[in-house]
DNA sequence: ATGAAAGCGCTAACAC
DNA sequence: GTGTTAGCGCTTTCAT
């Protein structure tokens, strides 16, 4: 078996107080005798138990993370970077995918809970604002990422979704566009996303035209469905704004479909910036999301809270920046 | 605070045995009783903690995740599916990236085991042979995937990498094709497809010329700058099999630059059939890895031994397919 | 400077 | 059927 504090203690010939404190570097422990301990636990290989501090009321140095899908790259791509400034700071990291859905949020949540870990990150995709709130009310430390929650007094990180937007229908608008689509999906960050697209539309003055399409998913397939879809009207878009690169990589396939060039016959727009905007062919223009650092600071938000070092919550707001590649030219004409 | 099971025992007017006993369906209890702590319970909303019963022996229901890289496609797809079949099991997953790094192996390693993990599973990448040994003398449950350590008596699930090499190399040689560069990785199951290649090379009869590159990482840019090299040779293959998508999709962009077209001047083969292989244009050859499978199946196969259900170890061996699409075509002389 | 002892919340003999 | 009790490995007062 693995050794224990008591073991240890045995053998120093010391009592398990004594042990403890010079694990932890509290009391008052002579050099000696602290030396002579932090031998022993070296040559008996001990590891002292989280479980049983844990119990004892110590943290557990775990975070829970719960995001809509592991597997999707923007995501993946988050939960490295908190992982890694977690690993940073002593803390282990307990991933849940909710796929979106209200129960698996609050079945997650409870699991997690009983777990006693030390606080939670939530991504984009929660939707239970109800459960959140219970968290608050019970002071579990709590940070949210990618999503913003207007109501509510949490920390938050997330990434000006309306600038977004609005940056890459300007893009397109600068480029000479004025038929411009948009493949977006009913959450959060898309609305607003969407909104950004109006209000650029709306400032160039072009009229509005609800070249909207709403995707079930985020998926390449959706994508290419929806494209689809325009590509076939009659008056077919000149440029398209998909809100993931996902969905914009449907576009291309779409646009091959329809015997459509991009970008000659048809530019396109993405959203993330995840490793397919450079690898595609045109490679994709796209709006850039600043992932990393979402996920160090988000990390860096809820441990503080952790450990009480902190009295005022926080929102911070990244901003996106537009990342021009050959998916989009300008507007010449049919 | 949180009701524990004495408060849950106070108001039912009953021993905390009895709780503990209606909470794990064991022992004999009437009806009656049991039914009324029950009540009780969901009234406190009384959840047990994991912490305590963990101390006294029990599960975590917690099992730990080694991968290189969390944000690769290819191991988010993976740790995906394990999360699921393991959270439909009743367990959670701390997924801790190693970066191929032996040091933060045995960092995670013994993190996670003084948080009393139930068992792991180690992905591809994990190089320490030496700890997987001592793991397995301390009778920690252990699974292994998309990995093969042919001298441990361990849990295996992978693929085979060698008839994937054997595939993809098969595939252009049907095709016609003499002059075939390979880019692979100094790591396990790159080396299996290494030799799988030359194998088909060795029974088509075709020379070995060494038409090798090793990169340090599997990425898009490495793989651009590979196939720079093969691209701006005297005799420049008329196909290149890519060890991995990425590798690919930067095989895709070296002759872009150098301005060949894919398939007609070069046919690139990928492996692992991760989204970007469909995405890409010209879609790409690729070998698909049952990712999906691979992952429930080691989460079994560890939740099994965990759980003390099984008697002899095994190994599994999935079979990876060729997925023929635009990428490769049939070799038309110069 | 060190140690004895009282738990943290729960499980599992064992007694009644 | 139900309760008493002794821990699991550790932290933390409070004596000494």
């Amino acid at each position: 078996m693995k050794p224990t504090i008591t073991d240890v203690a045995k053998k120093a010939g010391v009592s398990i107080a004594t042990v403890s404190k010079v694990m932890n570097n509290t009391g008052k422990i002579s050099e000696a005798t602290k030396k002579r301990v932090l031998e022993i636990m070296k040559e008996m290989e001990f590891q002292p138990s989280f479980v049983a501090s844990a119990l004892k009321g110590k943290s557990t140095y775990t975070i829970g993370l719960l995001i809509p899908d592991l597997a999707n790259p923007f995501f993946a791509e988050l939960a490295r970077s908190i992982e890694d400034r977690g690993h940073n700071l002593g803390y282990n990291l307990v991933i849940c995918s909710t796929d979106y859905s209200m129960e698996k949020e609050s079945k997650y949540i409870n699991l997690l809970k009983q777990k006693s870990v030390d606080g939670f990150i939530l991504a984009s995709g929660f939707e239970n604002i109800q459960l959140v709130k219970e968290l608050m009310e019970e002071k579990t430390p709590l940070a949210i990422v990618a999503r913003e929650m207007p109501a509510l007094e949490v920390d938050t990180v997330s990434v000006d979704n309306f600038l977004g937007g609005y940056l890459a229908a300007s893009h397109l608008i600068n480029l000479g566009h004025k038929e411009i689509a948009i493949i977006t999906r009913d959450v959060w960050s898309n609305r607003e996303r969407l909104r950004g697209y109006r209000q650029a539309l709306l400032e160039a003055g072009i009229p509005f035209e609800e070249k909207i399409d709403v995707v079930e998913e985020t998926s390449v397939e959706c994508g290419r469905k929806m494209a689809g879809k325009f590509l076939s009207s009659a008056r077919r878009p000149t440029a398209i704004f998909a809100c993931s690169d996902s969905l914009a990589i449907g576009v291309f396939h779409a646009a091959r479909e329809f015997g459509l060039k991009i970008p000659n016959d048809l530019s396109v727009i993405g959203f993330d910036d995840t490793p397919w905007a450079g690898a595609s062919f045109p490679s994709m223009t796209t709006i850039a999301q600043p992932i990393r650092e979402m996920g160090l600071a988000v990390t860096d938000l809820l441990v503080k809270a952790i450990k009480g070092e902190k009295e005022t919550k926080q929102r911070l707001i990244l901003l996106p920046k537009l990342i021009a590649r050959e998916s989009t030219v300008p507007y010449s004409g049919r």
